[in-house]
DNA sequence: CACCCATCGTTCGTGTACGAACAATTGAGG
DNA sequence: CCTCAATTGTTCGTACACGAACGATGGGTG
């Protein structure tokens, strides 16, 4: 790989002539927020024993579970997704019967989500591996590192 | 929202009952890096000024700039994409004439990817700007706890 | 009551993510 | 030299992510 360390040189130099602010991808908090979140994501799937179960469509559910019963938009803002997204993610779990959808008779804009039996019993089953997931994601970390970086973490997200 | 409260009642004692454990979604690392994640991007196309380049996009040309020139896997593992993901970043790059394909002449497999004058010109205006993005997504951190937490949070990528 | 405006759910289009399968090429071992 | 495993780039399918626009409904204010 002798071609590397040549034109990495030859744009070193540009970089100084031209002031180029030393960019370094990996030091970039975005750039290191993408790659935790893939690593989790990875931890997830390996750990959920359920295949066809996404990060996205556990957090819905798991959220149902909390609050009984919530709209579709009401769901999405508890689970911080947007209501484009929603859809797909209410379409498969509908279609796997693990939630179902009935008007609000208060209100005829909007559709009330309900855990069904089904979607109840996946809930009990998996909600200790979600707490698992959590444990594996921060293995690295100490007890008293875990706690720093997440209430450093929640300061992060609005 | 009567409906709420009592449902939620209904729900705490059937969790009381049948154990499940108190899975709170909004204290899990998993959401809570999704949604900084979230927050970030949202700061980037705020700030970025090209409505068409996203994070992914310019992390590429960014490294791209920073290597001088790399074959299409070998920049994918620098930016953390998979091949699959790659292709598109890579096809509207081109698209927008920002970096250029060539055959590897000592590997036919290989194309070999290098920023035109055009990427290069980008790279200088913008990055400057990639460097104002993480600041302001550390933004609600002070300096010592910015520190601190790029630090844990770069040994939960792997 | 009539108007305005916010909210709800829906659809469309673009852009990540990534598993899976594929053909072409390379390199190493027998 | 020949075979075989690994690598490279490509395509397909599924699932987020989100801006934008839309029709239907709701809660005001005048």
């Amino acid at each position: 790989m002798g071609w590397r360390a040549a034109d990495r040189t030859e744009l070193r130099s540009r970089a100084e002539q031209e002031a180029t602010p030393d960019y370094l991808l990996e030091d970039q908090v975005g750039h290191l927020l993408r790659r935790a979140h893939q690593r989790h994501t990875a931890i997830f799937q390996a750990t959920i024993g359920d295949q066809q179960l996404t990060p996205l469509q556990f957090a819905a559910l798991m959220k149902l579970a909390d609050v009984g019963e919530a709209s579709q938009n009401h769901l999405g803002r508890l689970t911080a997704m947007d209501a484009a997204t929603m859809q797909g993610v209410i379409k498969r779990l509908t279609a796997r019967d693990l939630i179902t959808r009935r008007p609000d008779p208060d209100d005829r804009r909007r559709l009330l989500l309900t855990l069904t039996g089904k979607g109840a019993a996946l809930v009990r089953t998996l909600s200790h591996r979600g707490l698992d997931i959590s444990d594996r994601t921060l293995e690295p970390l100490s007890e008293a590192e875990r706690e720093s970086f997440l209430k450093l973490l929640s300061r992060l997200t609005d």
